[in-house]
RNA sequence: GCCCGAGUAGCUCAGUCGGCAGAGCGACGCACUCGUAAUGCGUAGGUCACCAGUUCGAUUCUGGUCUCGGGCUCCA
C-alpha cells in the first residue's frame, strides 16, 4: 500500500483498511471512519487490494465527515421506519454540515415538529445498539426482490444504465446493486423484506457502526419533490446536522446562532433600517431614515466611480409596452417571472424586469459612430420581478429591488480591454465594501439559448480570458448561463465564512441583432457593437442586505448612520455637548446629541445597542479643557481627557482609511 | 405554487382544558442631573392577523384567507 504521505506499507494479503490504520498507529484505528482507495472511498471491512494508494479518512476531512453524516442519515432512515412502519425512503446523502432523508409516510402523513425529538430519541436507542453496517452486493434482480416494497429504491435501481451516474451514487452500479443491512439486536419490526435489520440500497461507505455515531441533532423538517421535479410526488424531508464530537456540534450550532443573530431582517428591524409593510405587498421594502442613509452612501460612492470611469447616467421608465420585451425576447423566456400587464389605450405594459432594452433604445435614438465607442451607460434600475411567494427572503430576494445596471456598448476590438477593467472595477468596490474574499464562477450556455453556436464560443472565450488576465481563480458552471449571455458572477465570502453572489458581467451578442444596433466604422460600414451587461453591487437591496450580516449590523464608520454620539453628563453640559456635535459636522461627521434625561449609563447602552462607532462623554473637565471622553465601538475601556481636534482629525482618518488605495489590501481567491 | 411551523400591546413573549387578556422592554408624563452597557414612580397602549362556522358565549374549537419563518421548485 502507499500512503498519502508516499511511503509504502507492507500488509497482509486480504488486509483490510481497519489493518491498515492500526498499522499506523493506535490513534488513527480509532479515528478511523473509512478509506480511499486509488481514490474511491470503501467501509473500513474490506480488503485491500495489492499496491493500492490508499488514505484513511477521519473526521478531520470534509470526506470523512461526509461518512459519518451518510450513517447518520441511514440511522435516521431506520429510526422513522420503526416509529412509521411501512414508510417509504427515498435518497438520503450528506450534504454541507449535515444530512438528510426524504420519507413518504404510510397514509399520506406528514411530519410534525414533535416528530423530530421523536425520531432523535429512537435515533438514539439504534446508536445505543451499536449495530453494524454490513455490506452487501446483490444482482440487480434481487436488489428489486428485496426492496419490493419500496418504490423509490425501485426506480433507482431501475434507473441503472438510464440515469448510471446518479444511480451509482445510490448504490446502484452497472451489473448489480449493493446494500447496507444494520442487524437488529432488538428483533424490533424491520424494513425492506430484510429478515434480520434494516437495508438500505447504498454505495456507501460507511463507518463500522451505529456506536461511532451520535453527535447529531435534526434541524428541520421539510417538502421536497421526488428527484426535484415539481410534477413528481412529494416527500418528507428532514434535515440533520452531525459532526465527529460534542465540541464539534456545539461549534456548529454557535455559528448556525451567529447567523441568525446576523440575520440582516432582524437587525434592519432593530437598527431601524427597512421593513416590508404587509400594506405594500410581499417582497417590497421600505428604506427608514438610516438604511436610507447607508443606502444613499452606497450610490454615492457608486456614482462617484462610475463617472471617474467613464460611465454616462442614464434614467428610463419603470412600465413599458410588451412590444419592448417581445423584441429582446425576455417574454418569451420569462413572462412567468414578469408582473403581469396593465392593459392600457389597446396595449399591454408591463412593469420592467431590466432594464437591458431601454438602455438600447437609448443607443439606437440616433446613428453612432466607431468615435463614441465604448459607449457606457449607467443607471440605478429598479426593476420588478414577480419571485414566486416561498422564494422571498427579505432583501436577498424581494420582488421590487434597484439593480446598478449598466450596459456598455463596444467595438470588437475594445471587448478585451473593458472586462479586465471591468473586473478590477468589480474588485476595487467590493473592497471598499469590507469584501476581500472572492471567487468567481464563468456560465456557459444553457439548454435553452439563443444565437449561435459561433458567438456563444467567442463571448465565453472573452470572459475567460479576462478572467485568466486578471488572475482571479474561478469555476466553471457548465449550462448555468442567461438565455442570451455567458456570464462571470463573482462570489464573495463574509466575516462569518458563507458566500454570497454579487456582481455580473455578461457578454451579449444577442441583444444588438434583435434590436438591430449598429455604429458606422472607421472603414465607412456599418457593423454591429458588442454589448456587455454589468451589475457590480448586483442589487442594492441585497448588497445592503450581505453588508448588514457581513458587518453584524456595525458598519463601518463611514457606513455607520450615526457615527458619532455626544453625551452630556449633566444638563449643563449640554451646551458643550452640541458645541462638540456642530464641530464634527463641520468636520463632515454624521453626529447626535442626547440630552442627559437619562442617566449617562442608560444612554450609553442604547448607543451601545444601536452600534454607534463612537460615543463621546463630555462633562466639567471637557468643558473646561475642550476635550471629551471617547467610548470606541469594540474597545475595552474609554479614554479620558482626549482633545476634540486630535479626535476630528482621527475619525477623519478613519474614514479615508477604510478606501483601499489603487493597490488594495484584500487577497483574489 | 407545494410541505411544516408561527401570527396575542411598538418589540420579545406568557396565558386562556371555551367565560370581558398579562409581563418585561419600548413610548408618554413627573421626579431625579448622574463620568461610561438598564434611576424611580406613574400613564396610555390590544376587534388576541382577517373572514366565516360551531356554541348561551370564540382570542381559545373547525374551515378558509392574508402575512411571516424554514425547506422544495425557481432565480433573465
Amino acid at each position: 500500500m502507499t500512503l498519502p504521505d508516499g511511503s509504502v506499507r507492507e500488509l497482509p494479503a486480504g488486509a483490510t483498511g481497519a489493518d491498515l490504520a492500526a498499522s499506523v498507529g493506535p490513534r488513527l484505528a480509532k479515528a478511523a471512519l473509512a478509506v480511499s482507495v486509488d481514490g474511491a472511498e470503501r467501509d473500513l471491512g474490506a480488503p485491500l487490494p495489492d499496491g493500492a494508494r490508499v488514505s484513511v479518512l477521519t473526521a478531520a476531512s470534509e470526506e470523512g465527515r461526509a461518512v459519518l453524516r451518510h450513517s447518520t442519515a441511514h440511522v435516521m432512515a431506520q429510526a422513522v421506519t420503526r416509529l412509521w412502519p411501512g414508510a417509504r425512503y427515498a435518497i438520503g446523502p450528506a450534504i454541507e454540515d449535515g444530512f438528510y432523508y426524504d420519507f413518504d409516510l404510510p397514509g399520506g402523513a406528514h411530519f410534525g415538529d414533535d416528530d423530530l425529538a421523536r425520531i432523535e430519541a429512537t435515533m438514539r436507542e439504534i446508536i445505543a445498539e451499536d449495530q453494524p453496517f454490513v455490506r452487501e452486493e446483490h444482482s440487480l434482480d434481487e436488489g428489486l426482490g428485496l426492496f419490493a416494497d419500496q418504490p423509490y429504491k425501485l426506480e433507482i435501481i431501475e434507473g441503472v444504465g438510464a440515469a448510471e451516474r446518479e444511480a451509482a451514487q445510490e448504490g446502484a452500479g452497472s451489473g448489480g446493486v449493493s446494500t447496507y443491512r444494520n442487524p437488529n439486536a432488538q428483533g424490533a419490526p424491520v424494513a425492506a423484506g430484510a429478515d434480520g435489520g434494516f437495508v438500505d440500497l447504498c454505495r456507501g461507505p460507511h463507518v463500522p457502526s451505529t456506536g461511532r455515531l451520535g453527535y447529531f441533532k435534526l434541524t428541520k423538517l421539510a417538502a421536497a419533490y421526488w428527484r426535484g421535479d415539481e410534477h413528481r410526488p412529494q416527500l418528507q424531508r428532514v434535515y440533520g446536522t452531525a459532526w465527529e464530537s460534542q465540541q464539534a456540534l456545539d461549534e456548529h450550532l454557535a455559528r448556525v446562532a451567529e447567523a441568525e443573530r446576523r440575520d440582516h431582517r432582524r437587525l434592519g428591524a432593530e437598527l431601524d433600517l427597512f421593513h416590508f409593510p404587509p400594506e405594500i405587498g410581499s417582497g417590497l421594502a421600505v428604506f427608514h431614515p438610516k438604511g436610507g442613509l447607508v443606502r444613499r452612501l452606497m450610490e454615492d460612492y457608486s456614482r462617484a466611480e462610475h463617472e471617474a470611469g467613464g460611465y454616462e447616467f442614464v434614467y428610463t421608465p419603470h412600465i413599458t409596452k410588451s412590444t419592448l420585451f417581445e423584441t429582446s425576447g425576455h417574454l418569451g423566456w420569462y413572462a412567468d417571472g414578469m408582473y403581469p400587464p396593465m392593459e392600457m389605450e389597446g396595449a399591454s405594459y408591463y412593469p420592467k424586469p431590466m432594464n437591458c432594452p431601454m438602455h438600447i433604445l437609448i443607443y439606437n435614438s440616433r446613428q453612432r459612430s466607431y468615435r463614441e465607442l465604448p459607449l457606457r451607460m449607467f443607471e440605478f434600475g429598479t426593476v420588478y420581478r414577480f419571485e414566486r411567494s416561498g422564494v422571498l427572503n427579505g432583501l436577498l430576494r424581494a420582488r421590487g429591488f434597484t439593480q446598478d445596471d449598466s450596459h456598455i456598448f463596444c467595438a470588437r476590438d475594445q471587448l478585451e480591454g473593458e472586462l479586465a477593467s471591468l473586473l478590477a472595477f468589480v474588485l476595487r468596490l467590493l473592497r471598499r465594501f469590507g469584501l476581500t474574499d472572492f471567487e468567481a464562477e464563468l456560465s456557459t450556455r444553457p439548454e435553452k439559448y439563443i444565437g449561435t453556436l459561433e458567438e456563444w464560443e467567442r463571448a465565453t472565450e472573452a470572459l475567460r480570458l479576462a478572467l485568466e488576465t486578471a488572475g482571479i481563480a474561478y469555476t466553471v458552471s457548465e449550462g448555468g448561463g442567461a438565455f442570451y449571455a455567458p456570464k462571470i458572477d463573482v462570489h464573495v465570502r463574509d466575516a462569518i465564512g458563507r458566500k454570497w453572489q454579487v456582481s455580473t458581467i455578461q457578454v451579449d451578442f444577442q441583444m444588438p441583432q434583435r434590436f438591430d444596433m449598429s455604429y458606422v466604422g472607421a472603414d465607412n460600414g456599418r457593423h454591429r457593437p458588442y454589448m456587455v451587461h454589468r451589475a457590480l453591487f448586483g442589487s442594492l437591496e441585497r448588497f445592503f442586505a450581505i453588508l448588514v450580516e457581513h458587518y453584524a449590523g456595525a458598519f463601518p464608520l463611514w457606513l455607520a448612520p450615526v457615527q458619532v454620539q455626544v453625551l452630556p453628563v449633566r444638563d449643563d453640559h449640554h451646551g458643550y455637548a452640541t458645541s462638540v456635535a456642530a464641530s464634527l459636522a463641520g468636520a463632515g461627521l454624521r453626529a447626535t446629541t442626547v440630552a442627559a434625561e437619562e442617566p449617562l449609563g442608560a444612554r450609553v447602552r442604547r448607543a451601545k445597542l444601536e452600534k454607534v462607532p463612537y460615543v463621546l462623554v463630555v462633562g466639567d473637565d471637557d468643558v473646561a479643557a475642550g476635550t471629551v471622553g471617547v467610548n470606541t465601538r469594540g474597545s475595552e475601556r474609554p479614554e479620558r481627557g482626549v482633545l476634540l481636534a486630535e479626535l476630528i482629525e482621527r475619525l477623519r482618518a478613519e474614514v479615508r482609511q477604510d478606501e483601499p488605495g489603487p493597490g488594495g489590501a484584500g487577497k483574489v481567491a
